[in-house]
RNA sequence: GGGGCCGUGGUGUAGCUUGGCUAGCAUGCGGGCCUUGGGAGCCCGUGGUCCCCGGUUCAAAUCCGGGCGGCCCCA
């Protein structure tokens, strides 16, 4: 029949075989962005997207505010004079800066850079306010937007011109207290990313040729979207005096001496993240959000009886909105659309919780709750509705982060030479780990001959063996090294 | 970096090859009736710079050139 068909092709695609049209839906449908802006790489977050956004960030902030970041908000232009004063660092960024030349009619004196990252916003700065010792550490982060000209493809949430982030900028006394600091960075993006948000990550160091211009080591965590391909939505630095010392950013030790500051910075991408949370939990029938940054964490559907008091109903379902409104974001639907039709829409959005009140549950004191992440119904005394969600609340998320890791394990292989790649790539693996020398000139070969494996990084914690050899030119090996597809 | 596809009411599309009709259909949106346990139905109404600029032509959504934007594939 015709309307069987039309039920069908109205359901989402499956996202693992058809990511780009399921993703570019749900954006739209769901009202996360919408990229009809009309500037490339551009996109206007929709009002459910950011309330989404500003759970996150408030997820993030709590926990840098935890380990002694303070708040601070710099300007996002800064003077040209400025971003070029670290020479590695303007030489990594000077493609893709986006310039203010003019102001009204006139032409400005010196040029003026919409941040792409804002260490030299900062740490002129920086060199103001640190005197001694005593203002050590010095841990400040900003939630703000950047810059970047990209030359590759841009892609709505995931590469984009304009994107959100948190970048902390830290400054010690000490390199132990600024290495240390990078470990810190790894445990607040675990604590959020991974234990709040459900999303699993790997943490591994970038190659020397692959590290942020300016830093001396750059920590990455990438995770795995579901075509294979791995996203970088986060990253950390240990910038040591690179930038103190040209940015005088120097302070007065116990010793009465002049010392440069060791400097990190942390970069938290949060546009990143959030398509990570709609593309990793989502299923065929839309987004499906943890319950803590939920816009709407239950939503409460009433379902009339043609031959039935429908006050009653109303009275019933009002009564269970005050009730847990009191301590969870709740919205009781009572528009004109068909029961069944708000399901639709409600699991579109990702609502955890689902309350249908109609005559059974009115006449026998109990609700029917559905969860959307195992997309189970189950009736519930009134009086144990509290403990029923404050109990399985934090089931969700530990639900899909059991399912995305699973994917993420599952999608891992160690391999010894080139045809194993190819081998297993095309079994449906796509996270590999080899022996690897560590050169720039074996990690460009790789992609040009595998058409786009990437060395994403030095797993830290793992060790070669002895007399093992680099994967691609057969020399010693140096490092066990992701290997990776990657936006 | 290279190649391909696409742009038509809010959304999805037909029309374009072979120029010419009031730009069709579905969905959405507003109103009404009826209904409500997984996208109901009927009636009335609403909604279009056919992405932009230029060219060809008596005539352009349609053909040509350029631009902007989106998507896909390859390196």
């Amino acid at each position: 029949m015709e309307t069987e068909k039309s039920k069908v092709e109205e359901k989402l695609p499956d996202k693992t075989k058809h990511m780009s049209e399921w993703y570019d839906r749900v954006l739209l449908e769901a009202g996360i962005i919408d990229i009809r802006y009309g500037v490339k790489g551009f996109i206007v977050y929709m009002p459910y997207g950011m309330m989404i956004m500003k759970n996150i960030i408030k997820l993030y902030e709590e926990e840098l505010e935890a380990t002694g970041h303070k708040p601070v908000l710099f300007p996002v232009v800064i003077p040209e004079e400025n971003l070029k004063k670290e020479a590695e660092h303007i030489t990594g960024f000077e493609s893709e800066v986006f310039w203010i030349t003019h102001a009204g009619k006139n032409k400005l004196e010196e040029r003026l850079a919409l941040r792409p990252t804002s260490e030299t916003a900062m740490y002129p700065i920086y060199s103001l306010w640190l005197t001694s010792y005593k203002d050590l550490p010095f841990k400040a982060y900003q939630t703000v937007a950047v810059y970047r000209y990209e030359t590759k493809a841009t892609r709505p949430l995931l590469r984009g011109r304009e994107f959100l982030w948190i970048e902390a900028h830290d400054v010690f006394r000490t390199k132990e207290e600024a290495i240390r600091q990078t470990l810190e960075d790894k445990e607040i993006f675990y604590k959020v990313t991974y234990e709040k948000l459900g999303i699993p990550f790997i943490h591994v160091k970038r190659e020397e040729f692959d590290k942020f211009p300016g830093a001396e080591d750059t920590y990455a965590f990438d995770t795995l979207l579901p075509d294979g391909k791995v996203l970088q939505i986060g990253t950390t630095h240990y910038l040591g005096q690179k930038f103190s010392r040209v940015f005088d950013v120097k302070f007065h030790d116990i010793d009465g001496s002049y010392k440069y500051g060791e400097q990190t910075c942390y970069g938290i991408g949060l546009s990143r993240i959030l398509a990570s949370i709609l593309l990793i939990h989502g299923d065929s029938y839309g987004l499906i959000l943890p319950f803590e940054i939920a816009p709407i964490q239950i939503v409460i559907i009433p379902i009339y009886k043609k031959d039935y008091d429908n006050e009653k109903i109303n009275r019933y379902a009002r009564e269970i909105e005050e009730i847990l409104g009191e301590k969870y974001r709740v919205k009781l639907d009572l528009s004109e659309k068909t029961p069944g039709e708000k399901f639709y829409e409600y699991d579109l959005l990702g609502v955890p919780y689902r309350i249908e009140i109609g005559k059974k549950e009115v006449e026998n004191n109990v609700v029917t709750i559905f969860r959307r992440d195992i997309r189970e119904r189950k009736t519930v005394q009134l009086s144990q509705l509290t403990q029923y969600i404050e109990i399985t609340k934090k089931e969700i998320v530990e639900v899909l982060r059991r399912r995305a890791e699973e994917r993420l394990k599952n999608s891992y292989k160690g391999i010894e030479n080139l045809d194993d790649l190819k081998k297993h790539s095309e079994e449906g693996y796509s996270l590999f780990e080899a022996d690897f020398c560590d050169s720039e000139e074996c990690a460009d070969e790789l992609k040009s001959i595998t058409g786009g494996f990437e060395v994403r990084g030095i797993f830290l914690d793992k060790k070669v063996e002895e007399g093992s050899k680099c994967i691609m030119c057969g020399g010693p090996a140096k490092s066990r090294v992701l290997i990776a597809k990657a936006y």
